[in-house]
DNA sequence: AGTAATTGGTTTCATAATGCAACTAAAAAT
DNA sequence: ATTTTTAGTTGCATTATGAAACCAATTACT
């Protein structure tokens, strides 16, 4: 559920998750990426509840994740269709399931798979790296409020 | 809210989304990466209801992301620590928070900041790579089910 | 040592979000 | 012309969250 909104949590995680962070949300996405495109594909891949389906698709509209397009020329149906912000959410979902393949491992395997078309293999794991490629380990990251922010109640004293 | 539970989908990301997407759980994460340890600083930080504080944590500490620490030798109070399942959620946290900064711009600012302690500086945008550095375009990344899963309701006929 | 404040909860109740089933109008297929 | 599909909407039951009060144990203060 969400009752209580993040938008003004001065942190830029925060106002992603207000806009894709919704019970539902992120899955929609990921069904659009593996080519779903009309409200029943939704419905139906996901068992979700067409009224909170409406609402998800509805908002993923407003804040210009989805668009909404003519499905042909001569159809009077739309379909739902990421538009480029949508689409930049990849790394995310990357991320995302390759974490769940490492720690969550399902009996019968990955089931999702993210492949490089090129290579024709599995990408390799997403990580952060500096400009030339280097991989940067994770004791070298530090996530901090940026100045001007807020201190974090932890940091007072 | 959730009431409905992702764990029988044959998806990786419905499999992570299962452990860390409800609502709460990332910032929960992501306040730890930042700093926070006690039961206090969470609900301070966060503005979370005590009773959904406590949910939260219990349930990730059950999944091994978080786990629960006694704050010093002689004291009877605990404290929460991200286990390096939960350190490894950084790819996300950082995918997340770069999208973020990307697409929903603060007026002040980024206001959180994921830097690399070596270069002393922001980190450069987290993108899947070949072995050898080389980006990936996103026109070449195919997200798709693996052999085996069922087949997606737009892909019949 | 004795008292006050803090911490980490639990409980209760109101509210908000979701799930489900029934219903509907328009479009498409037969 | 009739049936089926699609994309919803509506109403109700259930579940989750938010807020406040309450509480026992621990820690800090004097």
């Amino acid at each position: 559920m969400k009752a209580k909104s993040y938008a003004e949590m001065q942190c830029s995680i925060a106002r992603t998750l207000e806009h894709v962070g919704s019970w539902w949300s992120l899955l929609i996405i990921r069904d659009a990426m593996m080519g779903a495109r009309r409200f029943k594909d939704f419905e139906k891949s996901l068992g979700i509840a067409k009224n909170t389906l409406t609402n998800r698709l509805t908002k993923l509209v407003d804040i210009g994740i989805f668009e909404k397009v003519a499905v042909s020329e001569n159809s009077a149906f739309e379909e739902y269709v990421l538009t480029k912000q949508g689409r930049d959410l990849a790394p995310v979902m990357i991320a995302l399931a390759q974490w769940g393949d490492k720690w969550v491992p399902h009996e019968q395997g990955p089931s999702t798979e993210i492949i490089d078309a090129d290579a024709g293999r599995k990408l390799s794991r997403i990580w952060p790296r500096r400009q030339d490629g280097e991989i940067i380990p994770l004791r070298k990251i530090r996530m901090k409020r940026a100045k001007g922010a807020p201190k974090k109640v932890w940091e007072e004293a």
